[in-house]
DNA sequence: GTCTATACACAGATAGAC
DNA sequence: GTCTATCTGTGTATAGAC
């Protein structure tokens, strides 16, 4: 699999989950016609993202939205209660996308070594399709307040968690050394998160989203000891 | 080197270069005593940063401010001309801090994997010592304008040079393999941020400064495949 | 369902007393 | 050198026309 699969394989399951969320939101939006809503809805976060990057969600004023998706300034009233709602909503939905399509391509495959390498493809290609929204909850995480802070810590811990249960796993089952299996998981994230939160740096530098992906899954396989001959094995 | 050796280590160098910052703005603050502008512009930087790294620097009014650093509303005027000055100032600062800091101690190596390992530490045991600022820095660069931006950015760079020149004459030296010197920078570094940018997970787990510095320095050093002897060699 | 007009709270910044 | 009081702009959110 490389990006350019994946693009195509999931576009149908974002549809669904877009789906989803007017759903789980039906009680605060005023509009009816679940048409109407997707449409403008999808206008209002992309343009959210694009200005919050810019200048931050709290920067990013009301009359600013507004032009930025199309809508008045009172029209927005229709589709959130309130500025923080969007916050919300935006965020829920966003991890909603990683979480199911993250774990459903990771647990396609049978072996710790695969899974380990699907789960860092898939990450990676899931936040350079999504970089945008990416971006915007690592910065605006810190915004949330009360059970929704609680809920994107537990995403990230889960996350952080599938990356640890494969590297014990494959532990157990004597395909890598002995490393700290929490440790690891820490560094493998903090390597992908670097590729939206840096992205800059790398279109600079030219350096694609397969190449990044085939040299962090080098880097890892060669601090697990991975051996030679699963590599070559695997290939393909 | 521990970090309990570096902390005392850098205590006057510290004071020094704020006296560099209150020097170089001398011509914005409108107070004239030196002892009076070092006492309440300490206060101010602390509160900035504990209210920011809160909810964030723009969301954080003249009124928070005033509350958390003992000034007045109107007084803080005198220290700065407008907020975003302010938060110029504590940017340049910080980074001024770093940069000294960091270059110094690894420049006192000879060997690239002794460097290799100072870097690591010094960066790890600065953004220990510094964490409020590392943080704010991180999560409002973005919203620096025009040259401090550009300034912001070559400094993330230089920092980024730093790793990857020592690991590339690391590699001419016939020290460690063959591997792209700037994406093992860019790793190194991303590893690197964890540790002030997800402290709470840290915490949460127990792990120290100095146990999560000896895990990046086994990691990196596995990597690139820095040899067991050598390593035992400059053990202590 | 979407607009314009507006209410009203709170921001950054300044003036002038002490 | 620092304070209190206040000016003025901009923010979120709502009311009511279409």
């Amino acid at each position: 699999m490389n990006y350019s699969d994946f693009r195509n394989m999931i576009q149908t399951l974002k549809a669904d989950i877009f789906r989803q969320t007017v759903e789980q939101n039906r009680d605060i939006i005023l509009v009816t016609k679940e048409q109407t809503i997707i449409r403008n809805l999808e206008k209002i976060f992309d343009a959210t993202l694009e200005i919050s990057n810019e200048k931050g969600f709290h920067a990013m004023s009301m009359r600013d939205l507004a032009k930025g998706s199309g809508l008045s300034s009172g029209g927005l009233y229709a589709y959130f209660p309130g500025k923080k709602d969007l916050l919300r909503m935006l965020q829920e939905h966003g991890r909603k996308v990683v979480q199911e399509i993250l774990f459903k391509f990771v647990d396609q495959n049978t072996d710790d070594v695969s899974k380990l390498r699907t789960a860092i493809k898939t990450h990676l290609y899931l936040s350079e399709l999504m970089q945008p929204w990416f971006y915007f909850s690592y910065m605006e995480t810190k915004n949330l307040s009360g059970p929704e802070r609680e809920n994107a810590i537990e995403s990230e811990m889960a996350t952080e968690k599938l990356f640890a249960d494969i590297v014990q796993r494959g532990q157990d089952a004597g395909l890598f050394e002995t490393r700290d299996p929490q440790l690891t998981a820490a560094i493998i994230k903090s390597i992908l998160q670097d590729w939206y939160l840096k992205r800059w740096k790398f279109s600079r530098r030219n350096i694609s989203v397969d190449q990044y992906a085939e040299f962090i899954i080098q880097f890892v396989e060669v601090f697990l000891g991975v051996h030679e001959t699963e590599i070559s094995r695997l290939k393909n």
